[in-house]
DNA sequence: GTTGCAGATGTTTACGTCAACATGGACGGT
DNA sequence: ACCGTCCATGTTGACGTAAACATCTGCAAC
């Protein structure tokens, strides 16, 4: 068995021979420089093809010091927001010829995170993308290189770097609104994990709207995001007979709390209302059909990414936080208050 | 505003000096080597610890041939199983000191993959992973890159490169015949795209049981996996009273079938009885929650990887194809069909 | 004291590409 | 005919790393 051979292509040098001409033109034509004569460049074509040629990316990478890939450092990526997420940000990326560098930490910790920045540190990158649900990243303690340009997408106001995030406060105002305006007297909450800033985001609005409106604000039940926490959370509102109104900061756990309240035959929205968060596939689906706040996470991914390019190629630096907003979706799990 | 410069970093070169000892000490030091004198060696840390050094992975991979990196050809990522399945690749490559590159692929047109491909070609990575659902793709012309070693997931056997996929027949037969031997006559189908192989072989396995066990074979009604395609295929079988069982390919189109089965006003599984295929997180918490076909997203994506980086360290021949067993998960959506 | 050897360290070179500079021929103006 | 220009093309060198080879030191064996 033959050890592994390094598998080197041809270079341009031997394109060049094949075409008969030195390799600086190789490298004008593969990189479309006009300043070639038609009947050479067409030579020069056939001859890549002829022999495969494919430009080394690491030759490149270490002429121009540019990589021409972007990092995403990514945890919890399997999760409905995140994968659309990421999805976007590789649409957006790939058209601009950029690759994109996976990074997943597997636990949002201080050390992960870091391991992963400096990973991607070793210049392989030529700017970051953090993607990190529930991160309490000490911005102070992050090592980063000098120059490094980085985008966060997350709520947050804490970095430097420039923001991306979907308007969380407006989203879970708007949702709170909608089940008062049906003329609950409150509306109940259950919310993410308290790591999560976009949690808090969304746990702060609705207090925020209901005591705006005057109306009683009742305590917070807390789950971790997942349909089992949204379940367990549902279980105690459902035996409570004066809540007629929830709502729950996704749609995950939406459908935990509608399981809860089919369990102890609450009917719904007949007994209580219910509205989501993310529109995901499948809430529309749910029994009943889920309301919910729709958020755009193919927005935030490419708002995410033309920061980040516009990072690298002008050098720019964090302007606004960019702020994409939500939009109510209507369906069958919010009505009137039971007389 | 200063354009954007190169921003490199320090160089071995730089590190060697401020050590006081030649560039090759350093990338012996770097390199773990053994042949170093150990108050030499922590004087070169020292050194690069101060002046920040970072390994330049780009000279670093023209240097060896290798870059440690894999490239993931993907369509529909946010997919629950896709996106499972590239976490797991991911988890599973990161702790061998490879990164991952993603090559996202819009639609799965033999074009794109292709173009994909010929990206990844350019010696960016050390080997490829397909995992693309509906893929037509004819091996022979897929210009592939002489012994760049690939792994394909998927259940087909059309390739000469490694395969690694779940189980789909047994799944599929485990989840027919449960039903059969719960009491019912026989089990209808919801089937996936026919573009699908994971979806064909589902359908042929359910077949095969049911005619093994001499039941009759009801027509197959096809969805494209999503729940509003489980919708409107569900209101069809929804409206046979004869329907007492039915096997769906995979969870979100059983969603689909459920509410259709609600909206008729059918119990499930007092009436009809509802086996999925997957085991999403939500599926535990859908009314009634849902027995299913568990698949391990996550063994699939390691037998990938170890199979890939076999291939790339040994330049071992493509093996017997890897196959996950799956496990039937009985929640409450099944029972014995009505008296 | 010489020889040999092992282990630490230094020097040279090549990996593939492309910017910068060099060359050389064609052509226009005087 | 002479000069200057412009344009296509060629030559050189540097990016950061690490393998191959060269050198040097100290020490054991005789």
């Amino acid at each position: 068995m033959p050890a592994a051979s390094p598998r080197r292509g041809p270079s341009m040098a031997d394109v060049a021979r094949e075409a008969g001409v030195s390799g600086q033109t190789v490298s004008r034509v593969a990189n479309g420089k006009t300043n070639v004569d038609d009947a050479t460049r067409e030579r020069v074509l056939a001859a890549m093809r002829r022999i495969g040629y494919r430009p080394n990316s690491a030759a490149r990478a270490l002429r121009n010091g540019k990589f021409r890939s972007i990092g995403v450092i990514i945890s919890a990526l399997p999760t409905f927001g995140n994968s659309r997420t990421l999805d976007a940000i590789a649409a957006a990326v790939v058209p601009e010829g950029f690759s994109i560098i996976l990074m997943p930490v597997t636990r949002p910790t201080q050390g992960e995170v870091t391991g992963a920045f400096s990973k991607l540190n070793e210049q392989a990158v030529d700017g970051v993308i953090i993607l990190i649900e529930q991160h309490q990243l000490d911005q102070s303690s992050i090592e980063l290189p000098h120059g490094l340009p980085v985008v966060v997408i997350d709520s947050s106001a804490r970095y430097d770097y420039p923001v991306v995030d979907t308007d969380q406060a407006d989203g879970a105002a708007t949702a709170t609104r909608h089940l008062l305006e049906l003329g609950h007297a409150t509306v109940w909450h259950i919310a993410g994990p308290p790591q999560s800033y976009s949690a808090e985001r969304r746990r702060k609005s609705w207090r925020a709207t209901l005591e705006l409106a005057g109306a009683f604000v009742p305590p917070v039940l807390v789950g971790d995001w997942s349909p089992a926490s949204g379940y367990e959370a549902g279980s105690r509102l459902a035996a409570d007979p004066a809540v007629t109104a929830v709502f729950v900061a996704n749609d995950q756990m939406a459908l935990g709390l509608l399981r809860a309240l089919h369990e102890t035959g609450r009917s719904v929205p007949g007994d209580v209302s219910v509205v989501g968060f993310d529109d995901m596939e499948e809430s529309a689906h749910f029994w009943p059909p889920l309301t919910t706040i729709r958020q755009s996470f193919e927005a935030v991914g490419r708002h995410a990414v033309s920061a980040l390019l516009a990072e690298i190629e002008t050098g720019a630096e964090a302007g606004e936080p960019v702020t994409v907003p939500t939009e109510l979706v209507r369906r069958s799990s919010t009505a009137p208050p039971p007389a």
